[in-house]
DNA sequence: AATAGTTTTGCAAATATTTTCATAAAATGC
DNA sequence: GCATTTTATGAAAATATTTGCAAAACTATT
């Protein structure tokens, strides 16, 4: 039915079409109960005789909204933030929106510029990953009065409002977990922390909580592991290959505990007989590994939906939307790879 | 330094704080070289005395690339997608692209719908996953001359360049090597085919190899698994509770060969000694499980570069811009998790 | 059939920017 | 120090759309 035509059509293209001006054209598309069902017919089809196409940068020059969302994350290439995007994307896709997506890869710089990118394109709204970031950002976005809810982290008092788990509660609960369970010889295993609060609140708990039940961890046995499970089994064939062993490791997440628990495999240390390990996230297939992996569920498709319904709810109803931020409880979940230490049985 | 006005400001606004016209402002952002250096500083303080935030949208209208690409994935919950799309916005991103991102979850409608929302938005380019499509989608971005590429697999003659691997040679090369190895009693695990011409394309190939080679699967041996690791799992050890059990299983991609490798390692029968277990993908982890899994290597981080690059070129420079797509070969890896049948031996 | 009221439509101004063309200013040559 | 060339800037038109206001076209009422 298209015609193809050498050039685009446009609104005025449609309206000579059907023979109606210009703004009835735009009112069958933006107040279409405006119009007399006969006009709406003769505008349908001509639309689709033209094959027009609304542009939607004419209509946000009228202070319009763009209907688009800015997206902000440190990484796709971690399976967990893909799937708390994921969550989002669909979720204000559902008020129409479409997300632009950018990451920075732990680069606060970059993120400040990729953010001036999300507003000259004149964003509705904007996410942002984690409680910290640069001042510059924090004061873009306020000088901008767009609305912004920081994902993935919560804290009260969050410079805007955050979505997402409370780090320090999981690091806290995986911790007093182990030690629970009997252990004393314990080693770690994080991400680096640089440009990255959530694996630094996680390290900062887990160590503090040892220490306070008089558990010391030693210099090597505070292991800093890219994030990824080739680096994290390395890592543990390592720790494991000489001097005295842990009976516990706890991981800074669920990557790094998988590749430990291969690296555990690997060098024939039965888990969680003689070596329990845990991890923190409860990422896809960590219930299904052997021995399904003891953790910390954070919940990413939850959050992702929260912080979409609420960044939604604050671009399309600014009065009536909650100004708070949402905490969703991290939750220990026990699985076969942690037990009580040889010696405590 | 920005003052924080209840309106936000405009070229104009600029243009006034600096004293000169609101042409001159332009030029300052899109042809800096025309003015003098006095002007040029002038403007870089009114700039930033304001705040001002350049408007994409107004210069859309001008026919200007927005500088937005859109991408439309089926989801991003898998974790080689999210890498694919990662490695495309990278690289579009030097080129000052920012990507629109979508996914329709194997709903060829959605797809449609959503590609119509993309060309609102006046994308510069679309990226497509995979080959298949239903034809308003061709017709629709052919009738917009929108530059266009198709990425993740590779096919000769395709609609627009396709950019990827073939899946009919990364199955053709997983089963010869099952066969090679002497394996006779073969079971089989895919997703479902519905609206993703990938998994189909493989599948098919695999049968009909092996079938070729005088092997047929009985239909009790064919399964079909939703794609996560719990799911094939549960369906291993299905496989594996009755009856007689084949000798290998060649697993339509690596997350389903995980949890295939998991339920196997839970029905304590020995991989890859009483089964093989075969993957496609070489995701990540895939080398570091234990026993390191058999697969075909998809190179994702570099389809996604490629796809990058080309679409880039397209928009950028459409005169020069390949006009091919770009076949990245799939590449046998053989890990542990496969030998010959103990038949064999 | 005239009037009042309502619904539907069109005109023109407005939106934020770019760009062409014209003009002013500066630099150069003599 | 003047004419000529070059460079820098501004005015105004153009881009695709929305919207307030007014006019036109209906409906209903008498």
């Amino acid at each position: 039915m298209t015609d193809i035509k050498s050039k685009k059509a446009d609104i005025i293209t449609v309206a000579k079409a059907a023979k109606v001006s210009a703004s009835t054209v735009s009112r069958f598309f933006n107040h279409p109960e405006l119009l007399k069902a006969a006009t709406r017919k003769k505008i349908d089809n001509a639309v689709r005789k033209t094959g027009y196409i609304r542009n939607r940068a004419a209509q946000t020059i009228h202070g319009i909204r763009s209907g688009t969302i800015g997206v902000l994350m440190p990484t796709l290439d971690h399976a967990i933030f893909a799937e708390v995007v994921q969550a989002f994307s669909d979720t204000v896709a559902e008020d129409g929106f479409t997300i632009l997506l950018a990451s920075h890869g732990y680069d606060l710089q970059r993120e400040y510029a990729l953010l001036r990118k999300f507003l000259e394109h004149r964003v509705d709204g904007v996410v942002l990953t984690g409680l910290e970031h640069d001042a510059a950002v924090f004061q873009l976005v306020d000088s901008q009065n767009i609305p912004c809810v920081l994902m993935w982290n919560y804290a009260e008092g969050s410079h805007f409002p955050s979505i997402g788990a409370d780090n320090t509660e999981a690091g806290r609960l995986i911790a007093e977990h182990v030690l629970a369970l009997g252990h004393r010889q314990i080693a770690c295993m994080f991400p680096p922390a640089l440009g990255n609060d959530r694996a630094r609140a996680r390290r900062d708990i887990v160590l503090e909580t040892l220490e306070q039940a008089g558990v010391a961890v030693p210099d090597h046995w505070q292991l800093t592991t890219r994030y990824s499970v080739s680096a994290s089994k390395r890592a543990t064939l390592e720790l494991l290959s000489h001097g005295p062993r842990p009976t516990a490791l706890i991981c800074g997440n669920d990557v790094l505990a998988t590749g430990a628990l291969y690296g555990a495999q690997a060098a024939g240390v039965a888990v969680p007989e003689a070596l329990s390990i845990t991890g923190i996230g409860d990422f896809k297939g960590s219930s299904e590994i052997e021995p399904p992996l003891t953790t910390v569920r954070l919940p990413a498709r939850q959050i992702g939906q929260e912080a979409g319904q609420l960044l939604s709810a604050m671009i399309t109803d600014p009065q009536d939307a909650p100004v708070a931020g949402l905490n969703c409880p991290p939750q220990l979940i026990v699985r076969g790879s942690s037990a009580p230490p040889r010696s405590a049985r």
